[in-house]
DNA sequence: CCGAAAGAGCACTAAACTAGTGCCGATTAA
DNA sequence: TTAATCGGCACTAGTTTAGTGCTCTTTCGG
């Protein structure tokens, strides 16, 4: 029911708890590196399930990964170049809305009997289009400041 | 992860469908009405998940039933007054986003353990709010309305 | 009155997905 | 060599979703 799963959840909370740490000291980048058990130790959260998402971010290209005794994971780039749509993509694969999902694409794989007289089927598929650019609107730099007024979230769609 | 369940997607065609009906006819409301019955022979979907769709749909005020042999269902308003965010939130609840919800309300039935230092609780708060705004601005008439082109969608909310 | 059409309510099963955990391998700094 | 850390695979339990069956109530038409 338009819902984002767990891992997504943690996600997000790993990713705006390293916003936050980049944001106050710019420079000293080295120092970003932040572990999987350092953050599972701030947020009372299953550390399995943080480890499970920081991967799926490093593998969308959102996080760096360093193996090793003081590895961990950085942000592979500024904040602000980084939107929630990369990220919940990364981390639960792009919003389909709806199972015959209506890409671009036919997709159509022998799934969906209805699409002939679906009349949903363009409308949705908009839909989804829009709830994509909100999405691709938003920056881990927007989500990460919390002070910001509820309107800036949106800043970069209007 | 982020999908519309199949009774709502049942229910959107159907309601599409009755938008296209009353478009085609302006006057002559008592004709309006339709049976789920007859909706499935149009459509090839479980017409028992079209009923149970049907019934929410009514429950949420959105539809209006007539019992009996000639009865059947009718859009309880003009298309256009119909928003998404009400066919949405009639057929499976408002959107919560996340487990914890968020809402304005503590909620926390002691569910959330995260919350005292949860950094994503007041960004995703906005995040869901924009959602559903942007639900609110579609209306039923203009998912009917089939030849739009893909900003009409959203002409209500710019 | 009676029967058929149609919505309303309840319960049930099977499949899919989600949340969470365990274990072990690979890599790297000390 | 050892310990810390990421990486990959598999597994269990719980929840949600999809779909179906049955029965009751309402209403029109004969």
């Amino acid at each position: 029911m338009l819902r984002l799963t767990k891992r997504t959840e943690y996600g997000l909370i790993a990713l705006v708890h390293m916003a936050e740490l980049a944001q106050a000291r710019p420079a000293d980048a080295e120092a970003e590196v932040i572990s999987a058990r350092a953050i599972g130790d701030i947020f009372p959260i299953p550390k399995r399930m943080l480890a499970e998402a920081l991967k799926h971010l490093q593998q969308g290209g959102i996080l760096e990964s360093t193996r090793g005794v003081r590895g961990g994971y950085r942000l592979s780039r500024p904040a602000d170049q980084i939107s929630l749509g990369e990220i919940v993509s990364a981390l639960e694969g792009p919003p389909t809305l709806t199972s015959c999902a209506g890409m671009g694409a036919a997709s159509s794989d022998g799934g969906c009997e209805v699409e002939p007289v679906c009349p949903i089927r363009s409308p949705l598929a908009r839909l989804r289009t829009g709830i994509w650019t909100l999405f691709e609107g938003v920056t881990l730099q927007a989500l990460a400041d919390r002070s910001a007024d509820p309107s800036g979230l949106f800043s970069a769609t209007g």
